[in-house]
DNA sequence: AGTGGCCGCTAAACTGATTTAGCAGAGCAT
DNA sequence: ATGCTCTGCTAAATCAGTTTAGCGGCCACT
């Protein structure tokens, strides 16, 4: 791949000076004491015949090889990636950056391995992402080098990224306040081990911070909580259910995720109601599925591009060492209206 | 990053050997003829000394850099490249190499940037992927080195790699005919655009091509084929009413796609309808969401892993010219039933 | 005794850049 | 004429590997 490319000595020949000359002419080296003239002959050398340095010798000598790592569990293969990546890509490219990605799967010997083969072809840096917002432990290896944590946190207080549930929470709620519902908001998704685990999920517990300090804020209780196990469309569905078997319907349902909602939506429909003539629905995450939904579902959106691109800023151009929070936007759609009656 | 870490050098001193020695010892060349002793001693000292070696500096010499660019329109950041990044990962980790990735996006500017920025780093070959399944031209730049076409073809007969979607609109009708379905399968999504542009789409005409092939076979003719502009869900809902606005009803629909049939489902919900004792619906792509429908949606799978796992497979180990088809396997589902009466 | 071959190993060149140290010549003062 | 500084440039070292060419010693054969 890329075989007979001119060399720096090339370019030097042609213009009729040392690579030392070439060297620094192209490198736009402040300082020195090289003619006009000088530099002319070179750029003239470099475009016609159409130079690129070879990075590999160049980082040989500088250590430096515009390259970044993104390590992650499994968040390069999942829905929730892409905007991640879109966002480390596009800051990269800004700054003439490139992204070399691994996958760790969870899996410690993978792990090894991914942080053996980015630290082998001498990064400049790691993103190390998780799919789940969470706390975690990074592998020791990679501490030689600058470090961000995206969409985690760490106990060694590594630069991180993070979105702010906490504040979507409080979106969340003080939305359905502003439309009048007050007594009869339920919320499906409690679920005690995300919560109360930080290497589990920080989401959950900072979502229902944010929902239950304006709720208290505004004297309101919720008129019911439903655990569910894990945060998909079937538990969504279950829950839901429940809800509308008890004696009071709730005039609103706050869901931790789209995908709940989603499986609310099913057990609603199912159950001949309507969103949001009887029933309000707000959710988390902005998944593409949120938009397809009939009505279409409001939600907070996960600000993923933001959050990739800031990892990339935080790693390359510096900067705060307390966790960057990245506000998640509210979506407001037409899952939302004033309580019936 | 990766600062002092011990080199060739430093392995041959400990060693007592020379460079030369030491690099063939760890490189197991064969028909050299350093004693076992010799072995011995460098295989010692590099774990002792945690030896990795300098891929920028083995590269600067061997033009090999056990790095893939993995360049893409726009499908690295969507959901359906998840899997396609997952299996190229996979096989390219089973042979020791590493995943460069870069977007275009689609622009002409962004294109000429990534492909300058994974030459300049000396990749030992490109896989160029495509969001849609579709013919298109490779930029010469890259045709330097070993290319594969991922969801994409090309006039220039370049190693690629597709979905049988023909095959797959054959076992999509099949499943039909088996169930009994004759005389009232309508299809959802056909599109001109699609089937007639191969800059556009190479799916659409495959699929239907396949699906028309076997209830041809079966002396079959579809009920009704409805237009839709995009295979969004939107466009699913509206050609899902209008079939149920005409005087024979389905007994089952065949959907271009899981979105087309989700929208499909949200009509049929609202009609009263039920899946699959009143229409079977069946469709392609196996999006998340097919199995979070309510009844889960049967389809034929898009093997994202298996193409990226191809991929990385021609690219490496070379193989076939002739496009690499890889099957798309059914998902029976809740939602096929034999015709009502 | 001469020489040819094999064995076990190494010196040095090479990859393509950056960077350090310093050289030749001009101009100026003494 | 000598010494000094400044200008404009270059030779050579360096990064960390791979690869080529070949060296010295020993044995066997003629």
């Amino acid at each position: 791949m890329g075989s007979n490319r001119a060399t720096l000595a090339d370019v030097a020949r042609r213009a009729g000076l040392s690579k030392t000359a070439a060297s620094m002419v192209l490198n736009g080296r402040e300082g020195t004491r090289l003619s006009a003239e000088a530099h002319q002959r070179v750029f003239a050398a470099a475009e016609e015949l159409g130079y690129r340095p070879n990075l590999a010798a160049r980082s040989l000598r500088t250590r430096k090889t515009a390259t970044i790592a993104f390590v992650s569990d499994i968040v390069a293969t999942t829905r929730f990636a892409g905007g991640l990546i879109r966002g480390a890509l596009d800051a990269a490219r800004e700054r003439d950056h490139v992204l070399l990605i691994t996958e760790t799967q969870g899996d410690a010997t993978f792990e090894q391995y991914a942080i053996e083969a980015v630290l082998d072809r001498q990064v400049d840096g790691v993103i190390y992402a998780a799919m789940a917002t969470r706390r975690l432990t990074v592998p020791p290896a990679i501490l030689g080098g600058p470090v961000v944590l995206l969409n985690a946190t760490s106990p060694d207080g590594l630069p991180s990224v993070l979105p702010d549930d906490d504040r979507a929470g409080r979106a969340v709620a003080s939305a359905l306040l502003e439309l009048g519902h007050r007594d009869a908001i339920a919320l499906i998704g409690r679920n005690r081990l995300k919560e109360d685990d930080p290497e589990v999920s920080l989401a959950a517990r900072a979502r229902l911070h944010g929902i239950q300090q304006v709720l208290s804020d505004a004297d309101v209780t919720l008129l019911a909580e439903c655990f569910c196990a894990e945060w998909l469309p079937e538990h969504g569905y279950a829950a839901m259910r429940t809800l509308l078997s008890r004696p009071q319907r709730p005039s609103a349902i706050i869901c931790m995720n789209d995908r709940l909602a989603f499986g609310a939506y099913q057990a609603l429909g199912e159950a001949g109601l309507s969103v949001p003539e009887d029933i309000s629905v707000i959710s988390f995450d902005d998944d593409p599925i949120a938009a397809w939904l009939r009505p279409s579902l409001a939600t907070t959106a996960l600000p993923h591009e933001q959050m990739g691109r800031r990892a990339v800023e935080l790693l390359l151009d510096g900067g705060a060492t307390v966790p960057s929070l990245v506000s998640m936007p509210l979506r407001r759609r037409r899952s939302l209206a004033p309580p019936a009656g």
